[in-house]
DNA sequence: AATGAATGAGGGTTCATTCAT
DNA sequence: CATGAATGAACCCTCATTCAT
């Protein structure tokens, strides 16, 4: 996997980089999701984050090295937020069974994020947006190893050719719920979300 | 359904304003998937669609009614192409395998202007919002007339409550070939994808 | 001798480019010559030419456009004008005199700019900086012809060798009313000065 | 002539001061000639001196005391070097001899940092430029006394009237092979630069 | 005496939109 | 109807200078 972009600051304290970043990112985001990437303007983030235009430079290089670190951030917490669920002592079938109840809970907390990056990360500058991409499959890659988890201890029964395209599909079906919230919080629960889409797949795969 | 939004116009000529739209839509529609809907200036557009700036704005108000004319149109298409795939006539679960395989081949053709809307609906003006959700959630009820269909002359079995939420499902498992391709193509061909995903869902809902 | 560079713009109208220029030029020159190329904002230029901010840019692409803009228009003006007082019909000696006189009263007359191209012409872009150094080697060339050709009449005693450094000394001698007036004019009067530094060159090279 | 001027400085320790401005200019001139007073920022000569930027400010009051120590320091070489080879116990003809070739050779070593007092002189505090230029002056008095000497002791011919006017053509004459180096090391060694233009001068006011 | 993070006025440039021709 | 020159608000970014530590 490519290497996170290290980018250059003006600023010295690595602490202080880490904390003025933190302030920066949480500023970007709420205007982003407000009114996107473009009718944001830098001085919008800078009052937003607490300080001024010429602070805020002093931790970048330009507008687009926010909308990375954005992204960066977003699909930092996202993975985080799946591993801390995936249980590596229980079958396969019933890791991710969990996994995606998981999954699509924090796609619910997160939905204005996860739309953000659906919506945005096409504009990430030219020299990161295959970081961007591999974060975004790396997501994936997480229920595939589930997937092949179960293969192995036989709880799961798919053809090896198809375990990526299915993990695909776990992730899309669970990121949905971000994503087509307008329609489907009309008609159903979260909970009769999860339950449907868990039992897609699941009916799909298990071995019984 | 809400209405098509009516985007007044200088000129009286109705031929002529669906002629000049049309190139409008056209130049709009590449330039947009090749930078963008902020980053492509009205002038390009103009120029691309072989007229002057003056012109352009002869045919709209706002640089956003561009892209409500552009989003408006993709559906339109999407739509039109959908609906030339579903066959009144034979049993919804057969119905609903043709109409997945089409629906799924469009994508593959239209990916470029799928996944435009996608990252640019959100920009589109505040008072036309609805309408192009509107336009979105009609796909899905496509599939959701054949899932009823298919209940009813019993060659589907599910739940009533659950047609919605299995037409986006279809819906999302689809488009995924448009906004997932970076992924996908690189471990699979079209026909191996609507394979699979045709039988996810045929799997989990044929009455048999 | 390199090639004029052609600064794009937006505009058509070759007549109107034409005139506009001017107008640009104009400004900048009183402008940069008050406050220097750097301290003098592109909006100030804007204003003293007649126009907005806007339309300066209809008519080049960056503020260092109009600094090569106005080194051309200042070369130019300086070599029309010795040009216009080069005879070919008489001695080379006495046309010396003649060129020598005029230019020196084209220095009083000019010395504004050609100080202002002396302090400025290091800021012009990099590619067009071969240019407007050729542009001035061009007027040294001009007495350099005149040498020549007071050598070939045989009124002038030059070693063939040195033709290129006496042309270079007129020139600097005679540029010197420009660069050196503050000092200068406490002194000496323009009829003097032109009567000492054209002694200073004949008496070196008169055949007699 | 106007007395140099005392730029503050916020430390008390003279010895300090002395050498953190030495460092200062030394960092200044290498930046100024590399990208010109404008192009230069702050940091890059409190960067290259090897302090901060606040410590910088401890030493001057602005940018511009940079530029005017810079020229101050230059002008010191400058005359330093230039006295250096005057001297007073032969004929004046022959110490211009000696002063104009060691003056020559003065601005091939220096040759940068006389265009650069050319070029950045005007951007210097307007409460100091009067100073900047009398230190001009002063190089060319060098030569004036010189040449009245030389008148006085006989192996000079030349109207008294006329020694400003020779001794600043004997410095533009000489200052030449620095700010037209570009166009005559093409064609001239510094040593063949230096017999002409000795002789141009010589030849006019040698007494015999 | 030294540091370097913080500031914000101000600069160059863009581009959606207008309107006289 | 078509044109395209003109406009100026607004954007991103820089950098000289300050001041708390």
């Amino acid at each position: 996997m490519r290497e996170r972009k290290q980018i250059p600051s003006l600023v010295k304290d690595e602490k202080l980089i880490k904390k003025r970043r933190e302030q920066m990112i949480d500023a970007a985001v709420s205007l982003f999701i407000q009114s996107g990437f473009h009718k944001t303007t830098t001085r919008e983030i800078a009052n937003k984050a607490g300080f001024s235009i010429g602070t805020l430079y002093e931790y970048i290089e330009s507008k687009e090295d926010i909308l990375y670190l954005v992204c960066d951030a977003i699909h930092q917490e996202l993975e985080e937020r799946l591993l801390e669920a995936v249980q590596e002592n229980q079958k396969g079938i019933d890791s991710l069974k969990v996994a995606m109840s998981h999954f699509i809970r924090t796609m619910s907390v997160m939905q204005d994020r996860v739309l953000l990056i659906y919506q945005e990360a096409k504009s990430v500058p030219k020299d990161t947006i295959s970081y961007v991409l591999d974060r975004e499959e790396k997501i994936t890659e997480i229920f595939e190893n589930i997937l092949l988890r179960g293969i192995e201890d036989g709880s799961i029964q798919l053809d090896r050719k198809m375990t990526k395209l299915m993990a695909h599909n776990i992730t899309v079906l669970g990121e949905m719920w971000a994503f087509r919230r307008w329609a489907l919080t009309k008609h159903f629960t979260l909970e009769e979300f999860i339950e449907t889409q868990t039992r897609l797949i699941v009916d799909q795969i298990s071995a019984i």
